[in-house]
DNA sequence: AGTCGATTGAAACAAGCGTTTGTTTTGTGC
DNA sequence: GCACAAAACAAACGCTTGTTTCAATCGACT
């Protein structure tokens, strides 16, 4: 029983040389189309120590899953300032996200849960608990800060609006990719993405001018 | 050679069902994790019959997914007046859209064809080809009424927030229920979210009070 | 050196998969 | 009634899947 005192560090050892590269080919193929010998195969490992460490090719899947979230680190835990004007925790928040969704630390690990969210599994509620959850509330609690009177209803339709154009970016870009060519979409980088979520947003909150307005005059109310 | 010539009805003979019965099953379970033999279950038919009607598995998936789209019908072709100002296009685009999104005819194929979108496999271009691409065109067009000016980028992304909206309540309705519940999401139907999606749009666009604000006053500028 | 538990390795297992086969049934024109 | 092609059927095929088995190997401790 070593598999929950196991930490997910990144050493040699076999243990973690299968999880690793389960995050690769679940994130790849996704659970039921990867198996379990390409896994090993690309592990350099047995095909038996699938089942030795972990119990079974779900329950790696899970562990894999979990590993993820570790890997993709969480959007709460930085670059939001506790005492910073609204405006500029939601610029901190949506810069965050998009930088983390367009450009991840582990693409494979972002792709994992991206997977699992689209297509909510067994290991969905350890993303959505570890990983999603935080940062819904987090730009919730910024938005009502923004948004002193609005009801919940509305403020929750706002978040979605928030994450929906966050989430575009990496849940459709192939697709986007298909419809306007590669180029115009590659141009569209993070930087890009975050500032102009930033304005769009702001702007439609009130605090910032129109998207089509030309010069970058701040607040109005 | 019937395969062509057939046209989509929903008669009852064996081929339409089984087409059928592949729409709902490749949309549950995905095209890995459905079997024929479910398929051919739930159709009542043999399991010869999708290799005899199709010429098997994967090519019985393309057609059930070209059938799909049919059945979802298209954006364009609806509620989009060509004369009337741009404001209104747009509200009735994004009317449309979300509606289409949150209460689809027919349930099984929207599911089947944001499965392929979210894993563009080699069906994926009939969907974008036929469904999605008049779809993202029509919206430029509308966006480029509303803001002459705008360069080529930033209408772009202009169009990825709007879609980004409208695609959220679908793409991530059940991450959303796992976060807030099912009763808040519930709450949430195609008419508010359209409603929601519009004045948010308009406003970060110039077009309306932003959201914050108390009475829907009508323009600007 | 010797022993024992942990790990690795190759082979085999049963189950399930998509596909094929050969036959039977059905429908149709003569 | 007969002949023939289309359609439907049950059975089996070959293959891949996840899992199991069991012997070989390694590493530490006495």
């Amino acid at each position: 029983m070593s598999e929950t005192s196991r930490p997910p560090a990144d050493e040699s050892g076999a243990y973690d040389r299968v999880l690793a590269a389960a995050q690769e080919v679940f994130a790849e193929r996704g659970f039921k189309a990867a198996t379990v010998r390409e896994i090993c195969q690309a592990a350099g490992a047995n095909i038996a120590a699938i089942n030795y460490y972990f119990g079974g090719k779900e329950q790696l899947y899970i562990e894999a899953v979990k590993r993820a979230h570790v890997c993709a680190g969480r959007v709460d835990d930085l670059a939001i300032p506790p005492d910073a004007p609204a405006v500029e925790k939601l610029r901190a928040f949506v810069t965050a996200m998009v930088t983390k969704m367009h450009a991840p630390v582990s693409p494979s690990a972002m792709k994992l849960m991206m997977r699992e969210m689209s297509d909510p599994g067994r290991a969905a509620h350890v993303v959505v608990n570890e990983f999603i959850q935080p940062a819904a509330f987090a730009l919730l609690a910024i938005l009502r800060e923004l948004l002193p009177h609005l009801d919940e209803h509305r403020l929750l339709m706002t978040g979605f609006s928030v994450m929906g154009q966050c989430l575009f970016y990496r849940q459709n870009i192939r697709v986007a990719e298909l419809i306007f060519g590669k180029e115009p979409v590659a141009a569209l980088d993070a930087a890009a993405v975050a500032e102009h979520v930033v304005r769009f947003t702001l702007a439609a909150l009130g605090h910032a001018p129109p998207v089509g307005a030309a010069g970058p005059q701040v607040e109005k109310r």
